[in-house]
DNA sequence: TAGATTGTTAATCGATTAACAATC
DNA sequence: TAGATTGTTAATCGATTAACAATC
């Protein structure tokens, strides 16, 4: 019980939150590299594109680390973030399924400078087996639970196909990994306790396409009432 | 005005919805696939990991394509989502940034089995001049214009590094495309009535470590409770 | 008719936003 | 002190969920 007074209240800060406070740390690193010191919650909310009365309230979540009048100091506010989103310490990820994604992903920088290092790359593919992607040997994918074991990795990425992800998934688990990026498109099953988040690339496009039949529709419509009278008729009829 | 009574009477889909069709549409091609002709709201729910009230929820929406008592017939249903969301017809994509990610697109094969055509890949590198990839060429991005109005394109993918990125969605929009999908990590302006999605991996990734964190600090709580008593301190620290 | 399952209602929950008192 | 800007309150909005009447 000692534990939980000595231990900070363990606020929980909304999902939607956390989701954005690393769009917040990213632009506080943008505003530090053109050597800004301070800043106001609109200039942040702006570098950040939010509303600024959503960005304070966010804040608001972490503690006070403002100054009424003032605004906010850039390196601190950007140390306070980092601690809350765990950014102060280096995670270790391993990607599995090494094709045109897995590869893609190796290479690609972000991850390392936001405090992911990359330990293994894994694949069942024979042929992969004596390459390197990025520098990093690509391993078979029955190392797993070695790798995870000597790394204490927590986070892995799942980039092979569809049909592979949920057995991929299951090793993982098992081999006690405990959050997922999955870029497969299926829906996997793991057990409480597991985070899994998902990456679809067709469904984002998917998304724009809808919006973007509906833009089309509006064009139309807009286009008849002008001419006002008789026109063909829009799209998207059918239905009751 | 004969046409807006013409028209469909335009039911707005909530967004959250809108984000879910996609995952409904693959969970309906997934059990034609296995010749499963009827499903129950039940058995869709979770095949697209959802649960049931939200699905039905969703689907009433787009209208009630349901029988009581029965279920829905896989392939209508399939039919009617595909054709809300726009996915009964091509869309024209062009895809500009040919580095390991843009190419990782390029070969990406559910773009085209959801109905997206990739017509140009682009690209400012010389270099890359003269490339194929997954089969089409790679041009010189200042044929974006050119390439918009021939095909029609509506949508773009960004997969530049975030400093050419705002400069690309400039061009983009300059050329007519109002929908862009975003991978580099930057945040876009864009004028009113054109659509940003933005697909962001290491931000994915920092959203996992925050929960991996709190996790790794419940265990550690709870450790603490058990020896009860005199142990070292948890981690989280500081701040009042 | 009896059993099953949809489509919808209403309650709840969480996120956003505007407004402003607190305070530098 | 006057001006500026945070942190918080309260209102609003949108999403989720359970429950059940409608109906096959």
């Amino acid at each position: 019980m000692t534990a939980r007074t000595t231990t900070e209240a363990a606020r929980d800060i909304p999902e939607a939150t956390v989701a954005r406070l690393p769009v917040y740390l990213r632009a506080l690193i943008s505003l530090a590299d053109r050597n800004i010191a301070v800043c106001s919650s609109e200039e942040l909310a702006a570098a950040a594109g939010v509303n600024s009365a959503k960005l304070r309230k966010d804040l608001s979540y972490l503690g006070s680390y403002g100054t009424r009048g003032v605004g906010y100091d850039v390196d601190y506010l950007r140390y306070q973030i980092a601690r809350e989103i765990g950014g102060t310490q280096e995670w270790p990820v391993v990607i599995v399924g090494i094709g045109n994604l897995g590869q893609a992903l190796a290479n690609f920088s972000g991850f390392r400078s936001r405090g992911f290092r990359i330990v293994a790359l894994l694949d069942a593919d024979q042929r992969l087996r004596g390459h390197e992607v990025a520098g990093i040997p690509v391993r078979p994918f029955r190392e797993l639970p070695a790798i995870v074991d000597e790394h204490q990795v927590a986070i892995g990425v799942i980039s092979v196909p569809a049909a592979a992800a949920q057995d991929v998934a299951d090793a993982m688990v098992k081999a006690g990994i405990s959050s997922i990026l999955n870029f497969a498109p299926t829906v996997l099953s793991v057990p409480p306790g597991v985070d899994v988040r998902k990456v679809d690339l067709s469904i984002e496009l998917q998304i724009l396409a809808y919006h973007e039949s509906r833009k089309a529709q509006a064009t139309e419509e807009e286009s008849v009432e002008a001419i006002d009278g008789e026109v063909e008729v829009s799209v998207k009829g059918a239905s009751a």
